[in-house]
DNA sequence: CGATTGCGTTAGTCCGACTAACGATGTACG
DNA sequence: CGTACATCGTTAGTCGGACTAACGCAATCG
């Protein structure tokens, strides 16, 4: 049955993909995804941030000061990675956690002056990472791009979640 | 500059995401990813199957038997967890494993009957599961889609690896 | 008041990608 | 020929991300 395919080959060629894998949508989504967070982390590692540091910061800029139960909603971080992740933004400085006087089980985030520095910076180089991300595509295919995976997206999480 | 956007969510509101991320496609990718791999397992889990089963059935369809090695290329399984996927394989009889008399250093897999009765039922298991993953896109909608993930893929595939 | 709920935190599980190292074999070359 | 090097299958283990369980503590509800 494939046995004809399989001349296109010869012996040992090149390690080719298989046809039915390579349309697979989940499949071609969770290669390319382990590629994208690998660039991501590694450019971020070299400005010795990681995203949930952008997602946080960008998080206050937006929304203004909250409680870490908020932080967590608004960025998808669970709860209890949150706790590290804002160590590590209060250890450089660009957050501060201090306690709600009108709800003591909480603590209040916000973002310092040089957290808004640091989000700006990020900003461009998420820039830069993601124009490397979507090189071989034209600036409408990347919008087409977003628009595709937003629907998805929302679908996934209104359905399930 | 996001501080006029802060009055779109009054108090407290329901906790939405910002915007700078939202439009991250980075960010789409692992989000939808990790909903993606989910239903998928899940679906293949039903069917007492794992997706690396589906990978490796295929190759062994489409380009014959071939050694642990040369099924790594071909599905992108790390050789380190061919093993595992191979025992399970075997243990439902899917799968042959003989040793190269050529090359005794390698062992030539193989697919039975069984297997590519197998691997016909996991193609129409995962048929469904893409129709779920997909739903909410056009079938126009879903090829645009494929063919924009495949370009990156390709793209970095080729460029880095 | 007591029961329940929400918050922050710690610890730990699970899974997928990936590295290191090893024994057994095969290949190249001085 | 022999020795150095490469390849294959395998084991063990690291690392990062998603997620669960449980706890103490404060607030709120009935």
């Amino acid at each position: 049955m494939t046995r004809a395919e399989a001349m296109d080959v010869p012996h040992d060629g090149p390690p080719r993909t298989p046809d039915r894998l390579r349309r697979l949508a989940s499949r071609l989504l969770s290669q390319l995804t382990t590629r994208s967070d690998r660039l991501i982390n590694e450019g971020l590692a070299r400005a010795d941030a990681r995203k949930w540091h952008y997602a946080v910061l960008a998080s206050l800029q937006e929304y203004g000061p909250g409680s870490q139960a908020a932080l967590s909603g608004r960025t998808g971080i669970y709860r209890s990675d949150m706790v590290g992740v804002l160590n590590e933004l209060a250890e450089r400085g660009l957050v501060e956690r201090a306690p709600d006087p009108d709800d003591r089980r909480r603590n209040t985030i916000t973002i310092s002056p040089r957290g808004r520095r640091r989000l700006r910076r990020l900003d461009t180089v998420l820039d830069e990472l993601h124009d490397e991300l979507l090189a071989p595509l034209s600036p409408a295919e990347r919008d087409e791009l977003v628009r595709l995976l937003t629907r998805l997206l929302d679908h996934h999480t209104r359905t399930s979640s």
